[in-house]
DNA sequence: TGTACATCAGTGAACGCGCGTTCACTGATGTAC
DNA sequence: TGTACATCAGTGAACGCGCGTTCACTGATGTAC
């Protein structure tokens, strides 16, 4: 072989990495596949060395943006657990930062309605990952129940990305910084004062209107 | 002339018509000129007697689908004023029906992520009708202040554009149908219930669990 | 340890295709007389 | 009222371009001896 197994990977890793910020950035059908490789420091005729398809790397890229805001929320609610974390996670998703850099930030505001078109691979992988991006707000979410707790996670996942699409379309003027500030105080607001069944965890209430993840412009997952 | 003025305003509304659908349905860049003039019976060489450009029909377009929303959204409130009317758009908004036929559905959960990523005249034109639709909605919520009415009609708009977005994401199944009732009752919750301040009219209650614009599908806005 | 060979990631030209746009033309009808 | 002409919405072939994909080739390196 002309290059080691392990050379190979990093290779396959790096376009899939590529991938995930310029469709995050342009849309599903907003980058071609020579620009991608070149990005990547290739040349379009390697692609199909890695890759079966275009639609191949488009479901691995997007796999990769939402896993990385899994291990991410994965990692703010392992620092703080319950409603406290689900609150970081938030106060770090609605702000300018996370909205004026979709390339690192949440692939379902980004790519959410485009994917709902796409082939059935497509559709299937994301409605996998949002699964367990349910699964991961739902385990710090409040409720008597977990089908509360459950309840409450797709609440607060669908205001979220909701009002960043909004956000992003309203133009990042006055409008769309209204929006971003009106949904966190208020998803901020549910999430910690929430008094809607007997809670079985006592409700924590740290580090309300810091913005822990879009501080510097670390080229990290913002959602 | 060959036409008459009227038949060539007739010919342009046609096409902006067919082409808010198709648009809605498919995606910005997912239906062509030629594809687009065939729908509304010409060939595709006509089309530059309507247009500018393909750009400046897309603009036309998604302005028709948004302003045939604010228009479906103003009779709604005009039959049940107050907090029941925003119940009555929340409620038609959140079904299976409107999930499943993008083309005569909301532009805000079909294209906005898209058109965040258009030319300046796309963005904003579609900043503006948002600011008309959060002005419908604001005219109608609670709240003892019309700051806190618009608030209110921000956050559920983005609780609403939210859903349907991750609910067409997820495929449409038993996840999907979840996330829309889910939803639904939560936002009902907020907007019938809600004691955020000393309410200035009194709370209605009326059809709270009827879909009213969803029964019959005729093709009619159901955003 | 040194040599010969096979492998295969990566190159770059070429492909068929569909796109938005242009353009010479058509012919029914509004308008001028 | 009837006739001749100008208009211009609509036609369909053609354009340049970028796309995803294919393919013959390269050459550094892993492997077999």
């Amino acid at each position: 072989m002309r290059y080691s197994r392990e050379h190979k990977a990093e290779t396959h890793a790096r376009i899939v990495r590529k991938a995930s910020v310029l469709l995050r950035e342009r849309g599903v059908h907003g980058v071609g596949v020579a620009e991608l490789m070149k990005e990547a420091g290739l040349t379009h005729g390697g692609f199909y060395a890695h890759f079966a398809s275009r639609d191949a790397l488009l479901i691995e890229a997007v796999a990769h943006a939402m896993d990385r805001s899994i291990a991410h929320w994965r990692k703010i609610t392992q620092a703080h657990p319950g409603q406290a974390g689900l609150a970081d996670i938030v106060d770090a998703y609605l702000t300018p930062t996370h909205r004026d850099d979709p390339g690192y930030g949440c692939a379902i505001a980004a790519l959410g309605a485009e994917i709902a078109r796409e082939g059935a691979g497509a559709r299937r992988m994301f409605a996998a990952k949002l699964e367990e991006m349910v699964a991961v707000l739902a385990a710090e979410a409040d409720g008597a129940t977990a089908e509360a707790a459950r309840n409450e996670a797709i609440a607060t996942l669908a205001l979220m990305t909701g009002a960043l699409v909004l956000a992003r379309a309203a133009g990042g003027g006055a409008f769309s910084n209204e929006i971003l500030s009106i949904v966190r105080a208020r998803a901020l607001a549910d999430t910690t004062a929430a008094p809607k069944t007997a809670a079985g965890k006592p409700v924590a209430k740290k580090r309300l209107a810091s913005t822990p993840a879009a501080k510097k412009p670390r080229r990290k997952a913002k959602s």
